[in-house]
DNA sequence: GGATTAGTTAGCCATATGGCTCATCTTGAT
DNA sequence: ATCAAGATGAGCCATATGGCTAACTAATCC
């Protein structure tokens, strides 16, 4: 499950969630992105390595400018871990539900309303 | 946005999203979750701690076992961050097909620039 | 009461993280 | 040909992380 490590790692920082909401209007350079942050650009290199590390960003230089973009599924495999998750969460909670009315029941079984 | 970066952090870790992931089936003790992990008690501990500092588990303790449990909208910020970049990013794409269909016609119709 | 069980606290250690500066390299502009 | 701009590489530094052991507390069991 390294791969999940890396994309929970990467989202667990706010500068690299500002890179990723930047980058689902459109691709940036380098430049671009770290305008933004006040930061040396070698840290912000970081976190863009980061991003592409967890397969989140990809890049590639043009000239002496490094474009870089969202891949077309970044977070999508986050999206899918959490939703799993999610789902086997509300399904027991259904089901406690279903139990709960049960021994409602059960516990009305002497005196119906 | 502290809270966005714990939550992540939180899920970055394989043991906690194991934790997680156990937790979803019903509440569990610290002990029952501990066991699957060969890992010694203390350090198990740090990552339900973390968890309940991101708010992702709630814990309470009766008699000496301390009883864990996934909070209902455990998952819920996660994913609504994650479901609003996507949606950026998926409408961003929508547009740039169209985009990209205007310019054919264009190129079609004038030649380049 | 004494032993056992389940956590908890404290502290050690190696590595990772996130920031910085300074030096360098490549490309684009003049 | 030179110079500026955009990265990039190397390396420093403080703090955080994730593991450990050992010692302690508090509930339960015999």
């Amino acid at each position: 499950m390294a791969h999940l490590d890396r994309i929970f790692h990467s989202l667990s920082d706010s500068t690299r969630r500002a890179v990723i909401a930047q980058l689902a209007h459109g691709p940036a350079s380098v430049g671009d992105l770290a305008q933004r942050h006040s930061m040396a650009l070698p840290s912000f290199m970081k976190h863009v390595r980061v991003l592409e590390e967890s397969e989140i960003v990809v890049s590639r230089k043009m000239g002496r400018v490094r474009m870089c973009q969202l891949r077309p599924d970044a977070l999508t495999i986050a999206q899918g871990w959490l939703e799993r998750e999610r789902r086997i969460w509300e399904s027991r909670l259904d089901r406690l539900d279903s139990f709960v009315e049960t021994l409602a029941e059960q516990d009305n079984a002497h005196g119906h309303e």
